[in-house]
DNA sequence: CGGGATCCGTCTTGATACTG
DNA sequence: CAGTATCAAGACGGATCCCG
């Protein structure tokens, strides 16, 4: 998705992998709603799209955020997983959503909130 | 840059806001590094190009994240500084910061970080 | 000289149709 | 169900121009 930026900082590298219009919606969606499969994700109200889902499931996949396996051996069900590193950025999601709900009129907590 | 989502989201609205490749670099450069001006923030190694940059700025002004003054009466320099709004962003920069330092090899502390 | 606006070629994104 | 192929629309990068 985006190119390396050759800076060292922190905050412009972080974004090479999650600064875009969709990657941390995926990870939302994994991460307080526990959706798991490509179906679920098409799901949220936002509508990502077949191709930008697939390649951001893709990227977040070569990044090591998220480990895809197959939903059992006789299925093509595919389940994607958050790594421990895509854990790890449950702080981000969290310091993001308190902003928008303390800021932004006309947003609310998610309805089945997973957060810790 | 981002449409409305038609989802009340505070993450997804969140990033209607500053969920691009560009948007966090400004403001960062405002936070961390007290960057107020056009050709300062053109500066930055990440590159910005001059329409992007202008049309970034004007975003975020109507956004009401930055305010745009003139330097002085009899110069067209012009002045962008982060509003309060804008500055409450700060915890949200800091935590993406923490986590690239943890996480992405490679980046190091900014020069004159500016952060509490 | 500082702060843009405009134009243009390229790259990316996204909606839809289609496939195994 | 889980994607891939296609193709149009939009975003971007860079150069140039403009205006005070």
């Amino acid at each position: 998705m985006n190119q390396p930026r050759r800076s060292p900082c922190p905050v412009s590298c972080t974004l090479d992998l999650i600064g875009d219009r969709w990657t941390l919606l995926v990870i939302r969606d994994m991460m307080f709603f526990g959706k798991q499969r490509f179906e679920e994700f098409l799901e949220s109200p936002e509508g990502i799209s077949t191709n930008i889902l697939a390649n951001r499931l893709r990227l977040l996949e070569e990044a090591g955020l998220v480990k895809k396996q197959p939903y059992s051996n006789h299925s093509r069900r595919m389940n994607y997983q958050l790594t421990e590193k895509g854990e790890s950025l449950r702080p981000v999601l969290k310091v993001i959503t308190l902003w928008g709900l303390k800021h932004l009129p006309d947003t609310q907590t998610p309805d089945r909130p997973q957060s810790s």
